[in-house]
DNA sequence: AAAGATACATAAGAATATTATGTATTGATA
DNA sequence: TATCAATACATAATATTCTTATGTATCTTT
């Protein structure tokens, strides 16, 4: 089962931030191969969204760029910066706390053994 | 605080019929002060967003409506479907199910008291 | 040799929210 | 009693952000 593609909007960037937060850097196909196997192919992240995604927070600067050949193909790595360290965490906490509002709003603690 | 807008995209419908179906029926501003006194004002729907919502459930089945005068005031009240009970409970699992996953991605467990 | 995986990117379109605006009634307050 | 806030609906222009489709190209496996 593939999560309705609604749910991941405006949880992209977080997922992104977070990654990019506890792995020094890392690049755009391996952050879907990432979070394909963390979730167990519940959330699969498209090209036509990560891409744009990334761009927009290297443009709000909140990640550098090193650019580097592996063989003939390109790969850009993506790392954080110091504005966008601090950014991660209050996105994160965010959330964290977004979700907490939502279980109580929809009563989901009794139905959900892991929350 | 409120949340930054691009978190409720994609929940609120969701939260919608979660409470139409706990309350029989409900119009649609009685909806947004449900919502902002039940997350303490974190979430505040607005009409620009809930009244297009609430007319798509209706064009898809999901609700019927009930006009009602209150004085010479128009009050429209919405109630859940049979398959709108239907969408329900799969919407909530669905987000449930969803939260779950992005806890454990996100490593959010450590973090937060409530989940 | 071909297919699948790796790796980037962009463009057209859809969905869904924000912000602004509009209409109108009712209740509270100065 | 005039005015403001709250109640109650609705829509339109705009913005954001995703999907889907398309494009290019290399590398690996069969």
């Amino acid at each position: 089962m593939i999560y309705s593609s609604e749910l991941i909007k405006g949880t992209l960037k977080t997922i992104v931030l977070k990654l990019l937060s506890d792995n020094t850097r890392m690049y755009g196909y391996e952050i879907t191969q990432k979070v394909k196997e963390l979730t167990f192919n519940k959330i699969q992240i498209t090209e036509g969204a990560l891409y744009p995604t990334l761009h927009a927070l290297e443009s709000d600067g909140l990640v550098t760029t090193e650019t580097e050949y592996i063989g003939k193909r390109v790969r850009k790595y993506y790392r954080l910066s110091e504005s966008g360290k601090g950014k991660t965490v209050e996105k994160v906490n965010e959330l964290a706390d977004f979700m907490e509002t939502m279980v109580f709003l929809l009563d989901l603690k009794p139905r959900v053994a892991a929350l």
